[in-house]
DNA sequence: TTACTAATGC
């Protein structure tokens, strides 16, 4: 038999196919020949099945070797199941002491490490120990990983001195493991010390440096760093993205490209995480000209990073045709994306049906996906489909339901008006409902006006959450619309005499591939200024032709509320609508991104524009999308 | 057949 075949398995199927012709030539007691067969099987078949075959395997060998045991130790090693890992491991410390070596270690440590297991670390810390393994360079090198995974770098210190000539490598892992328990420090100190750096001991410095917001100092090292290899770039990318400073995720990206090095699927990924949060879609359609043109298109991440983006730019429509014409394998991922980005733009029923397609497509299902199934139900109002797929989760799916499925069966009934089906619901709860669920149901007693049950629920959260501003909010103006002013007036007393914290709200907007970000009450650039100047004279036109009347009289207006300083006269969406207005040169819409919930007197504002200007304005917020158009909103006026 | 770095959905 070729064995060159192997390389060509890709599927389960085909190599039990290689395998039984194997059998049949009575190949298979050939030890080499059951080796290689088994570790094809454990470790390049990415399929769950294939571990559990080569478990099988070895268990019915005549003879297993060594070899076959590490096989089977590193499949499951770096698999959803580290601890069948393990459970070979002791197999093979029953079957086959002596011939434990340092493949058999360095595997299994890994396991531990993966499983964050400190026991199961030092009993295999012995077992190396034993064997006069613990200084061998690879094993000595994942026992201070697994060390630093289990947060004990005390631990990963003495095993590093007691290796006689520790490399690169040993150095990069200690390393790790001062950013793990977030001793700067005493990565910097180690840093320092090293004898000899590759460009991963600089990314990990880049790496420790950008989790922790520090970018000043991670700018100083990429600067300085000889040679930027792909994970640097990427790495400044993704960090920059996830701590929300955009436009500088993006000018890292321009400058990658200005030097002429090809960015990678985590670079791209990375920079549509940033044109996602930003909502920069004409920044995002050029990085996906760019991902077919790189031939990159193909990887399912990167899709599945589109998707979103578009979703979250307001285009579902893109999203849609990402997913259609994906060649690459469509994941968990891929499908939850999509329903979620449906569900954004009010399309639950269309998200309700792409998820039984879903189920009939053969992926495994998760958590997430029964979120994003069952908070488009609760945006589309569909209360009795999202109660039976809640029930169908736990009992055909086997799914624990986790607190965010219990919040979304609150919003379900909430939002439908059915609130002591909610409250009972949350009574009833197997777990303790925590202060997100009963926030939710204060801003249905708000919106349906029902004083009884808002007293009710306060009561709870101010036991649980009792300095959160955005509750006493809500409570006055429960108290306010049902014309219960000393109450109000108590609870905005209360707040200010607390001095309760604000969220900072924001208000991004893409013009010309630069995204500007708006704050109420900052009025000091020239952009500021310019929306300003705009915003006057869109307020009058508004007040003057679409009879608009601010909000302001008694009620309170948002629910984390932004500056108070100009009452709601300069939130930030108005700002920012007004500057692409001031700016678009006659365009037809205006897309903006919120980081809070959108205020009433806002919305109303959104609506009179689209009607007087004749124009739409997509506006995200924290929950939703809103679509203005000819004075009226997609979401009807509930968000 | 082994060790250290970055990734997508709530």
């Amino acid at each position: 038999m070729n064995l060159s075949l192997l390389s060509s398995c890709k599927s389960l199927r085909s190599l039990q196919q290689l395998q039984a012709h194997a059998t049949k030539s009575s190949l298979d007691a050939d030890p080499l020949i059951a080796g290689k067969l088994l570790l094809h099987c454990a470790v390049h078949i990415s399929d769950a099945r294939a571990h559990d075959y080569a478990e099988r395997l070895l268990r019915h060998a005549p003879n297993p070797d060594a070899f076959m045991y590490n096989a089977v130790i590193r499949g499951f090693s770096d698999s959803d199941a580290p601890h069948s890992s393990i459970s070979t491991f002791a197999l093979m410390l029953k079957n086959l002491s002596s011939q434990i070596d340092s493949f058999t270690l360095a595997f299994s440590l890994k396991s531990a490490a993966n499983l964050r297991c400190l026991r199961t670390g030092s009993q295999l810390h012995c077992q190396a120990l034993l064997r006069g393994l613990d200084i061998h360079i690879f094993v000595g090198t994942t026992l201070i990983s697994m060390y630093a995974e289990c947060g004990r770098v005390e631990f990963a210190r003495d095993v590093f001195d007691e290796i006689p000539e520790p490399n690169t490598v040993t150095w990069n892992a200690l390393l790790t493991a001062f950013f793990r328990r977030g001793d700067v420090g005493g990565a910097e100190r180690v840093f320092a010390a090293m004898p000899a750096k590759s460009p991963t001991s600089y990314n990990l410095m880049l790496g420790g440096y950008t989790k922790l917001g520090e970018f000043a100092l991670a700018g100083k090292v990429f600067d300085e760093m000889p040679l930027k290899d792909e994970v640097s770039w990427s790495t400044m990318i993704l960090g920059l993205a996830q701590h929300g400073w955009f436009e500088e995720a993006f000018g890292y990206f321009r400058r990658l490209r200005g030097v002429g090095t090809r960015p990678n699927e985590v670079s791209l990924t990375g920079v549509l995480s940033a044109c996602a949060q930003a909502g920069a879609l004409e920044f995002a359609k050029m990085v996906h000209c760019f991902v077919e043109k790189v031939g990159l298109i193909w990887i399912t991440p990167v899709n599945n990073a589109l998707m979103d983006t578009y979703s979250k730019c307001g285009s579902v429509d893109m999203s849609r045709l990402v997913f259609e014409r994906m060649t690459g394998k469509r994941s968990i991922v891929s499908w939850t994306t999509l329903i979620t980005g449906l569900a954004m733009q009010g399309h639950g029923e269309e998200a309700l049906a792409l998820f039984l397609e879903m189920e009939g497509s053969g992926v495994e299902l998760d958590g997430t996906a029964f979120v994003a199934l069952l908070y488009a139900c609760a945006h589309a109002g569909l209360v009795e489909e999202g109660s039976e797929m809640f029930d169908k989760m736990s009992k055909l799916y086997r799914l624990n339901p986790e607190i965010e499925h219990y919040g979304c069966m609150v919003d379900l009934y909430s939002r439908a008006g059915q609130l002591t089906r909610a409250y009972d619901f949350v009574t009833q709860m197997p777990i303790p409902p925590n202060d997100i669920i009963w926030r939710t149901l204060l801003g249905a007693c708000s919106f349906h006006g029902n004083v009884q049950l808002a007293e009710k629920v306060k009561d709870k959260l101010s036991e649980m959450d009792p300095n959160n501003r955005g509750d006493r909010v809500l409570l006055s103006n429960i108290y306010a619309v049902a014309g219960k002013w000393r109450d109000a007036a108590a609870v905005r007393r209360s707040m200010a005499e607390l001095k309760l914290r604000k969220s900072p709200g924001w208000s991004r907007i893409e013009v010309d591939k630069m995204v500007y970000t708006f704050v109420a009450g900052v009025r000091e650039d020239g952009v500021t200024r310019e929306a300003y100047e705009k915003l006057g004279e869109v307020m009058s036109r508004i007040r003057v032709e679409g009879g608009y009347v601010p909000e302001v009289a008694i009620v309170l207006h948002d629910v984390e509320e932004e500056e108070k300083e100009g009452a709601v006269a300069a939130h930030s969406e108005k700002l920012a609508v007004a500057f692409g207005m001031a700016r678009s040169g006659g365009g037809r819409r205006v897309r903006v991104v919120k980081n809070l919930r959108v205020c009433r007197d806002c919305h109303n504002v959104m609506k009179l524009i689209s009607k007087v200007y004749d124009m739409e304005i997509v506006m995200r917020d924290r929950s939703r999308f809103h679509y203005f158009k000819n004075g009226n909103c997609s979401c009807k006026d509930y968000w």
